[in-house]
DNA sequence: CTTAAAACCTAGTTATCCGATAGGGTAATA
DNA sequence: TATTACCCTATCGGATAACTAGGTTTTAAG
């Protein structure tokens, strides 16, 4: 299950994706308009600023930025900075790989062969999903 | 990302396919074989008897066995057992459907068109791997 | 008939994490 | 210089995951 940190991320960033390039948005505004908690939204959107996803402008008239084109942004790279890990085991992730505390080898496990599968087709859909597909 | 309770229980009843058919497993056996906690393993083997997975019998010499061919159970089927919902949001979910508190309309969420392509890809995946595959 | 073995069942514990909130601090602008 | 709005840290309640305890019932064997 996605995470409301990473659902709340994906609306906001598709949120100021909508607006003229280079526009500003606010916190408040984006939190208004689509229910989410300001305070909440605030840490996310750090988060994404942090990743490089959004530029922010401090003060008066400030807000947050689109720093490149919503095309650019990869579904797999937002997801995976807000949600962490995209497969269903620790075992299977390309990004943030875990060994398995059962499992002597990975090779033999049945599990692990069936989620590489689901992992492969779910990075499929992501990757080819922009944010301007969101849009 | 899959909880540690299904997990173990694709392992175990992979294990339970791999016998003679009818062939009698007891939870100790699996439970040092696949490195799994006797008594958590318990409790997961009993859900999947009640879902209708598995038989089981009492008393000295008994144990769990198969009750049809591993060819006719369907990861979908288990998952949802064990797991519950397999998709990445409620709202995208066929069977633990659920509104979003946020979203006014489902169908104007641009994350929920993008979670309902992951759904089906994934979904595609599951009910094309049977335990037979596993084995 | 007794005993040991095995599944059954209810409930509780512990630890972690999610979602949210509090309360300032800091920088930019009018 | 006051206001606006992002920056940062800390905390907290509730839910859930993973596992544990301890007893009950059923069965087979001696």
């Amino acid at each position: 299950m996605l995470s409301k940190k990473t659902k709340y991320g994906l609306k906001a960033l598709a949120f100021i994706a909508r607006q003229e390039k280079g526009e500003k948005v606010q916190i408040a505004t984006i939190s208004e308009s689509e229910n989410i908690s300001h305070k909440f939204l605030e840490s996310i959107l750090l988060t994404l600023r942090k990743a490089g996803f959004l530029g922010a402008k401090k003060g008066k008239g400030g807000g947050y930025y689109m720093l490149k084109e919503a095309s650019e942004i990869k579904m797999t790279d937002v997801i995976r900075t807000l949600e962490g890990p995209i497969a269903m085991l620790p075992c299977v992730s390309l990004n943030y790989y875990e060994k398995c505390d059962d499992c002597p080898d990975e090779d033999a496990c049945s599990v692990h062969k069936l989620m590489i599968q689901v992992r492969d087709n779910t990075l499929q859909v992501l990757r080819n999903n922009t944010l301007a597909d969101l849009v």
